[in-house]
DNA sequence: TAATTACCTATTGACATAGTAGGTAATATA
DNA sequence: TATATTACCTACTATGTCAATAGGTAATTA
């Protein structure tokens, strides 16, 4: 299940997206655009930032924008940042301790098979895709 | 993510297909070779019984058994039942208040199509292909 | 009658989610 | 230089879900 952030952090770059070409976006005008509470989405655009996908500068005439095309960033990208992890199940998350009944399983390569179908859907969903104009 | 519960009764589920012919099978037997915690596999297995899935008797002898052959019994009607919704956002979910925003949300037909990816990989997904025997 | 099994209600500790609160640092403009 | 604006930082919290555990009662068979 995708948390808010994950939702959120999506809406965020499909504004930033939609706002480029007019300098910085302040997070308070995609705030209220948005209808999401700014100090919330302060915690998610720091992931994005950390991620290098975005950028920010303070003071007035400031505020965040894309560090590439809509076209070369993918909604997978967004997730991984955002959510802890897109792997269906706690064994093939990233980081996660070796199940140690993996060789017996008779379910992992079901869960593989999925996580494969999740992942390739979002990485090849662009955020071009999701942009008004 | 798919939580324990859902992973466990696919299990169960794969449990009672390899012994199915045996007659009933109790949840203790099921409990002991998949190593999980049979107070916990109780509750899992209610589920189970509610939607038709399977069906117990109490006593000696008793336990519980498959009512469909493997075969005809997808992996989705399984986590459907176990977990509250397979959809990936809330927005979707069976049972929720609709999105105000639905008309004009931009991400909603990507997390309708995940959503149809989903069901569709599940429910084509048949018990029988997770059995040894 | 005793053993075995399903089935029932309630409770709990740990953790994640979805925020809120109150600041400090950086930058532009008047 | 003062002020407004913006990003950026640390901490806190209420609520809910997850993953069980605990302690029974009812049904069935030998």
């Amino acid at each position: 299940m995708i948390s808010t952030k994950g939702r959120y952090a999506i809406r965020v770059m499909i504004d930033l997206a939609e706002h480029r070409g007019s300098g910085y976006t302040p997070l308070k005008d995609v705030a209220e655009r948005q209808s999401i509470s700014k100090k919330y989405l302060e915690i998610i655009v720091r992931d994005l930032v950390g991620g290098d996908l975005i950028s920010g500068i303070s003071g007035k005439g400031g505020g965040y924008r894309l560090n590439r095309d809509p076209e070369d960033i993918s909604v997978g990208e967004i997730l991984d940042l955002t959510e802890g992890s897109l792997s269906a199940v706690a064994c093939l998350s990233d980081g996660c301790e070796p199940c140690p009944r993996a060789a017996e399983c008779q379910t992992l390569p079901m869960w593989s098979e999925y996580d494969k179908l999740t992942h390739d859907f979002f990485n090849n969903k662009k955020l071009s895709e999701l942009t008004r104009n």
